[in-house]
DNA sequence: TACTAAAAAGACTGTTTATATCCTTTTAGG
DNA sequence: CCTAAAAGGATATAAACAGTCTTTTTAGTA
């Protein structure tokens, strides 16, 4: 269970094959998806997502591309697995907190808490600089 | 993401309840499902495999019904959920390492370690008797 | 201005998983 | 041997996943 899903894969390697590049390099989606063995088409979904809240500058046109919207040590692991799985929710309870009560008397809801915490805390704690291969 | 299915819902709701009865109290599928809200066919597969691992005993015909294998403290969180949802596997490649190295240079990866620990740990750490409202 | 390169946006499709339900079989008691 | 209960298997529907295709918008260039 909790299982990452192939858009969350496929997100990450794109990010962090940005986040690799000298850092005003636009790169092209085609050689993106090439590079990190993501089908062009999907991959492309998943940046539009990036590009909305700012995760990556698009340009489009001739010489467009995408990089990377901020510094590499600046941009979390969380930041971008939430932004194409949504936010990290072990649990409906949580999202909807006030309809859990009834339902289950929630000695079960703190815990889903804890492990909402934890998980953030370990995403949240890892940019994509740690990623990147150093060489 | 993440999110626990229904399934993995009702079980909880399921062993919590029986974890909360008198220990040698043998319990209706029928009256289990209608306590704690659960389609009673849904909860019967369930129970089922509650039952091949020893979560639950079962017992067929006349009088029979469900009692909780295991004394409430001695079953966690964690057990209740990897029984039906299988293993707490936030990707891929924590279930074959093998195949990771490859495609990701898997920096990633270790972090993916740490996430299913947190997880583990913190559901490990609760057991059913840490679930049933005392009163 | 027209042409071309690139991303953005939206519709569409096939596959898999989730969420059940139903029916038949097995087991046990009375 | 009749009935009560769980076990097992087949089936159905809906949602999510994984991906493709086509059209539109934007920007650079001849």
């Amino acid at each position: 269970m909790m299982e990452l899903t192939r858009k969350g894969e496929y997100a990450i390697r794109g990010i962090v094959y940005l986040a690799g590049k000298q850092p005003d390099k636009v790169c092209l989606l085609s050689d993106i998806a090439e590079a990190v063995d993501v089908p062009p088409t999907f991959l492309a979904k998943i940046f539009q997502q990036f590009s909305k809240i700012g995760l990556v500058k698009s340009y489009r046109g001739t010489g467009g591309g995408f990089m990377l919207g901020r510094a590499p040590e600046q941009i979390t692991l969380l930041e971008v697995v939430e932004a194409v799985e949504g936010p990290i929710l072990p649990n409906r309870c949580l999202a909807v907190p006030t309809d859990c009560e009834r339902s289950c008397s929630c000695n079960v809801h703190p815990v889903w808490q804890r492990v909402q915490g934890e998980v953030r805390q370990v995403l949240g704690g890892v940019s994509l600089k740690d990623l990147v291969n150093e060489q």
